[in-house]
DNA sequence: TGCCTTTCTGTAAGCGCTTACACAGCTGCG
DNA sequence: CGCAGCTGTGTAAGCGCTTACAGAAAGGCA
C-alpha cells in the first residue's frame, strides 16, 4: 500500500484522472492509453488506497455489527449469514462485541464512524445512542428486538412457537412447569418466549431467573430449583445453553430425563442434538436472519428504500427425547 | 457524520488546527479557547470523521482476520479473544470468511487495504498472496500454521499431546486404531496431530479422510469405517466435530461407546462436554490464541518489534468417558 | 475547406482531517 | 527598556483518491 495513483500516472505518462478512469471504467479512455495505464499498474502492483477512495466517494463500503458475545452458536450463525451477504454486496464487515465492555457508547460510536450501516443485536446498544444514530440517519437494522421507529427490525417468531411448545408439553401430561432463564429485558426474544408459554400454561408455570443465558448459570439455577420440596415436572428453558445446564443438574441429582423431568431448550444449537437425551428445542433460521439483515441494510444504505421494515421469520419446533417419549407421535 | 471540523471552527471562532489540537490534546490550547471549542463541539455534536483522521494519520486503526468459517466454536473463540484485545488496543476488527468463496484473492486484498495488520488462520490465504503481503510489509500473524518467513506464527501444541493421547489409548489396551479426518494440508494442525499419533502407534493406526471437518462428514466416514469387516477399537478424530459424528454413527450402528469402541476428539468444544458419553479430547487455549495474535500484531504494527516470532501454546488432555473407563485413573 | 461533434485527456477542486511552520503577543530577566 | 523564550494560534501543505469542467484532437458533414 505504498505506491499511489500519482506514480502510476507518471510511469504511464498520463494524468491521475486518466488512471482513475481506466481503473474504474468511468468515462472514455483510448485503447492505447488504457494499455499503458494497465501496464504501469501491473508493473508497480498498484492497488488504490481504500482510504482515498472512501474519502472521495463518501462511503466506507463496510457494514458494522454489534453483538453481546459470540459464545453460543446463535450469534455466530447470524454473523456468518450477515458477512456472506455483505461480502456479496461488496461490503466488508466490522465487528464489535459488547460483552464485558465498559465504554460501549464510545465503541459503538467509533464503529458507526467506520461503516455505512449497522446491524445490532437486541439491546446491546444503549437507548440514547440508538436515538442519536437514528437522528443522524445512520442505516440501522436490529435483530431480535421489538420494533422501534426509524430503523428496521428483524426477529424470529417466538410467541406462537412458545405456545406450540407449551401445548406439546401439556400433551405429555405435565402439570407443574418452570421457565428457566427469565427475561431480562422487556421486548426481547426471551421475553416473548416467556409470554407465549405463560399464555398457555398460566399459573402452572413459574419464572426462574438465571444470571446469564449460559450453561453454568442454567446448571446452578436448575440445581437449586430441583432440590426444592416441590419440583416442576417440566423445565422450559430460555435457550439451549441454559437447558444444557439443566440437563447437567438433573444428571447430577440422579433425575432421569425425560422420565422424571422434562427439559426443553431454544435455538437448536449443535450441542442440542448431541446432548443425551437429545434436546427438544425450537429452531431459529439464524443464518437467514443475518442474511436478511445485510440485504435490508443494503436497501437502506443505497436508498432503495427509506421506510423502515419490520419482519418476523418463522421458527420450527424440533421434538427430541428430552421432553418425553414420542411413540409414533407426529411432530406438529 | 455530517458536521465537519470547519463548522466547529467557525462556530468557535478559531481555526481548524485549534479544534484539532483541542480534541486530540496535542499542542497547547488556552483554557478559554478550549472551552469555546468544546462548547461548539457539543452543540454541533461533532465527531471527527474516521476517514479524514485515518487518511491524515496514515493508519486505519483496524485489524483484519481471515478464517475459513465460523461454524465450530474453535474459530469463534479465537476471534473473540482477538477482538477483545484489539479493541483494548484501540483497533476495530474487520472479518473475512473464505468458506465457499471464489475470489478469495481479491477479498483478502481488499481487506488488506482496510487494515493495519492481518491475522490469518492456517492456509486460508493462497500462498502467492501471502508472499505479496509479506513483500509489501503488511504485518501478519498466522494461527495454526507452520512457521514461515516474514510473519509471526502462533500455534497450539499438537505433537506432544497427540503422543500423550495415543499412549493413553494404548493404556486402555486397544490395538487397532483409526485416525478419522486425515490431514488435508501439510503443516497444519491436523497434520501435526496425525504425525504425533502415528509416531506412537505406527502401523496400528490407519488414516481415514473426511471431506470436511464437520459432524456430518465425520458421521458418514465413521459409518463406512465401522461397517467394514475388521473395525478399529479406537477412533482418534482430527477434531471434536468429526468425533461427534463418529459417536452418532456408533449409536446408529448399535455400538456401545466406550465398551465396544473408543472415540476421541480435539479442541474441547462445548458439545464435547455435553455429548454422551462425554468426549475425551484435547483442550486448546483458543481464546488466548486470539488474544496473543492481537498483541503480536500490535507489536508489528507499532514497530515495537520487527523480527517475526513463532510461538507454540501448550494444550491439555481432557479425559472423559468416550475413550474407556477410568476407575481411579490419574489424568496425566 | 471550414465548422460542429465526439472522443479523449488534463487541471483542479474537493473529501475531512493532522501537523510543520511561521508569527504574534507575553513574560521575565539583565 | 530590550530582547530571548514562551505560549497560543493560524496558514497551508499534505494524505490518496474522484470527478466536474474545460480544452485539445480528431472525425464527419456540407
Amino acid at each position: 500500500m505504498d505506491v499511489t495513483i500519482y506514480e502510476v500516472a507518471r510511469l504511464a505518462g498520463v494524468s491521475i484522472a486518466t488512471v482513475s478512469r481506466t481503473l474504474r471504467g468511468t468515462g472514455p479512455v483510448a485503447p492505447k492509453t488504457r494499455e499503458k495505464v494497465l501496464k504501469a499498474v501491473e508493473e508497480l502492483r498498484f492497488t488504490p488506497s481504500r482510504l482515498g477512495v472512501s474519502l472521495a466517494e463518501g462511503r466506507h463500503a463496510a457494514n458494522g455489527i454489534v453483538f453481546p458475545n459470540l459464545a453460543g452458536p446463535y450469534y455466530t450463525e447470524v454473523l456468518l449469514g450477515y458477512e456472506e451477504v455483505a461480502s456479496e454486496l461488496g461490503r466488508s464487515v466490522v465487528i464489535l462485541s459488547t460483552k464485558g465492555r465498559s465504554r460501549v457508547h464510545d465503541l459503538v460510536k467509533d464503529l458507526a464512524g467506520r461503516v455505512d450501516g449497522l446491524m445490532v443485536f437486541g439491546h446491546t446498544v444503549p437507548d440514547d445512542l440508538v436515538a442519536e444514530l437514528v437522528r443522524m440517519r445512520m442505516p440501522l437494522v436490529f435483530v431480535s428486538r421489538e420494533p422501534l421507529a426509524g430503523a428496521d427490525t428483524l426477529r424470529s417468531e417466538n410467541t406462537a412457537s412458545a405456545r406450540a411448545l407449551a401445548e406439546h408439553l401439556l400433551g405429555h401430561g405435565y402439570q407443574r412447569f418452570a421457565f428457566l432463564g427469565a427475561p431480562i429485558a422487556t421486548g426481547d426474544d426471551v421475553d416473548e418466549r416467556w409470554q407465549g408459554v405463560r399464555s398457555v400454561l398460566g399459573t402452572a408455570i413459574e419464572a426462574v431467573p438465571t444470571e446469564h443465558y449460559t450453561v453454568e448459570c442454567g446448571y446452578q439455577a436448575a440445581k437449586t430449583l430441583l432440590r426444592a420440596p416441590v419440583r416442576p415436572e417440566a423445565i422450559v428453558c430460555s435457550d439451549d445453553e441454559v437447558a444444557l445446564g439443566a440437563l447437567l443438574a438433573a444428571e447430577e441429582l440422579g433425575l432421569a430425563v425425560p422420565d422424571e423431568l422434562a427439559v426443553t431448550g431454544w435455538d437448536d444449537i449443535m450441542a442440542a442434538r448431541h446432548a443425551r437425551p437429545a434436546l427438544t428445542t425450537i429452531r431459529q433460521p439464524t443464518r437467514e436472519l443475518g442474511a436478511r439483515a445485510a440485504r435490508a441494510l443494503d436497501e437502506l444504505i443505497t436508498g432503495a428504500r427509506d421506510t423502515p421494515k419490520h419482519l418476523v421469520l418463522p421458527t420450527e419446533l424440533v421434538l427430541r427425547a428430552s421432553c418425553g417419549h414420542h411413540p409414533q407421535e407426529e411432530p406438529k
